[in-house]
DNA sequence: TGATTGATTTCAAACGTTTGAAATGATGTA
DNA sequence: TACATCATTTCAAACGTTTGAAATCAATCA
């Protein structure tokens, strides 16, 4: 009652007047062991509720069975939902998830991947913050023959990495598309912050679907927002108010922006308000509760992103001593309309 | 550079022709060491960049440096919000944190603490799930000495506890008050699920604020809802339809429902929809991009609350021997007007 | 009978760290 | 010279597990 001794190997063995190794190897099914005192040890552990000793396994194994997995900010809905596929399929495997929130600034990115090797993870699943571009922090893990995905933010300067992320191009593509079916002849494109790659390659898909579908482009209809809502609300000044012929549509980076966009229009009074088409990407359940939802949401599956994220690092943890091609999964997007 | 030697103490100890134990105490700053030698020690230690194994640290010490949280759900800002207080002060302290959620099914929290169990957490920090009312396998964690703190949902079940919970009374009195002050002489309340303690805390906060302030209660203003959005428009239906008197002003359990009850009586064409006045315990950032926002939002603080729920656990992790009463700390509510 | 086989169990080292006890060796003292 | 003192270093066990190699013992075969 005092002070309990902990069921281990060795107090089983005691208990049982056998050695450690019979009945390590019992529990790990040895075929060489007898199955009369298989059972025994069997049953005397699940009596006992016996559960091996994570250290010292992972001390012999020299695993650690923990993945670290970096984000910009959990309270963005993208990445809650990707960590709901991530954690899902560890937790099936054996291995813990370790999550650090960056914040978008590339210092606390760097104390995280500090503190992750510490702690000597498996391996890493990162959406790098808006301001990484130097990769030697990461590098590090590589050269120890650790892997890293790199997923929902796509590291255009890295080169030689694994990606999982969002078929960002098509969304936007179709989106446009979306809107040019509906009429619409001036779509304007609000992107994310420059750093970000997304942001080109979103407008390369809102470009290309207005160029296969005869829509003249016109430069004044494109505007650029680091997030910021002082930022975003001047790029709506520009696309909407410094412009001749203002936009009837509007394809946002993110649904936070595009809430700030029409946040902003509204508390000016924009005559147009209503008759405009909004789309962001997202997909919030949020926007159910909006007097006038945006007429369709980008949805790009995040919980897939961390699934297939979780599934190659494993892969890669598994069999690390192979060669293995860096891996570039895309998932595609779907238009919800609302 | 094909396979590297790990550094540890012995590959340093090789190095430098000298002892492991040597090494180890050099790190460590013992006071037997030689100036000169320590200086060396940590000279190539910091070269080699060694950083000691933590499984083989953890053994040792027979402690894993790892809690373990469950929480209901991500997707909820409050436990977001509260884990922020939770990283924060545990990384600086060279705990890890794994959080685990429940999904606030009952089943779903029994595996995550075998989970834990297994993982040899020290110490858990649990936020029930709505139908927790057995406490049996959160009780194991008493009976292996590993403290347990339960945060964010009150577990009125459980008496000999440590809780860190929202002084929800408090919220839901001055919440009250504030809308007679305004005026209002038929205030209704939506609580949530039964279950959750916190319904009933808030409605004690209701009525006495009502009983102070020479406000006529009338039950027909009360109803629940488990925060299903049938179940909430039910509930709607019954307090502003079902019922002579409407209410001109309601309090929500949470402004997820809350939005869920404007949209309903938006939906319904409701009349007096915008001379009623709202309140939702949240403040949500979200807020800002209603058209109507409710009148006040019952702000709870959530990282405050993560934030003492994790000074207390590691507290009692380090004095586990010395007797330790069962605490409970509340954290006060603010109103934000909107 | 002595050797071989086979089934089962045990030994012992290893993973990387900590730490009290013991060893070392130089210096000072009687 | 012999011995105690002191600073410094090393030894060795311990934490709990895994696992190839060695040991045990009974049964079988020649």
């Amino acid at each position: 009652m005092s002070t309990k001794t902990p069921v281990t190997l060795k107090f089983l063995a005691q208990k049982l007047n056998i050695s450690i190794s019979t009945v390590s190897k019992a529990l790990n099914d040895y075929p060489t062991i007898n199955d009369d005192t298989r059972k025994r040890v069997k049953q005397l552990a699940a009596e006992l509720h016996f559960t091996p000793n994570k250290s010292a396994l992972n001390l012999q194994v020299q695993k650690s069975y923990t993945i670290g997995v970096i984000l910009p900010d959990l309270m963005d809905h993208y990445f809650t939902r990707s960590i709901f596929g991530i954690e899902q399929f560890a937790g099936k495997h054996g291995y813990n998830v370790i999550i650090g929130q960056s914040y978008d600034e590339l210092q606390k990115e760097i104390d995280l991947t500090n503190m992750f090797l510490k702690n000597r993870v498996d391996g890493l699943i990162i959406a790098i913050s808006k301001n990484t571009q130097n990769f030697d922090h990461l590098d590090k893990f590589k050269n120890l023959g650790l892997p890293v995905i790199y997923y929902g933010r796509n590291p255009s300067f890295n080169l030689s990495c694994h990606k999982v992320l969002s078929n960002t191009y098509q969304g936007c593509y179709q989106a446009t598309e979306l809107l040019i079916k509906k009429g619409h002849q001036r779509i304007a494109y609000l992107g994310g912050p420059k750093m970000i790659s997304f942001t080109h390659d979103r407008f390369k898909g809102y470009i290309n679907a207005l160029n296969d579908n005869q829509v003249p482009f016109d430069a004044s209809l494109v505007a650029y927002t680091n997030f910021d809502q002082q930022n975003t609300h001047q790029a709506i000044q520009t696309l909407f108010y410094d412009v001749t012929h203002p936009p009837t549509a509007l394809i946002a980076f993110k649904e936070q922006i595009l809430f700030d966009a029409i946040k902003y229009l509204r508390s000016n009074n924009y005559p147009g308000l209503d008759h405009t088409d909004y789309i962001g990407f997202g997909n919030m359940p949020f926007i159910s509760y909006l007097d006038k939802p945006p007429f369709a949401s980008i949805e790009e599956n995040p919980e897939s992103i961390g699934d297939q994220a979780i599934k190659l690092l494993l892969q890669l943890i598994d069999q690390k001593e192979t060669v293995f091609p860096y891996q570039k999964i895309m998932i595609d997007c779907e238009l919800v309309i609302h």
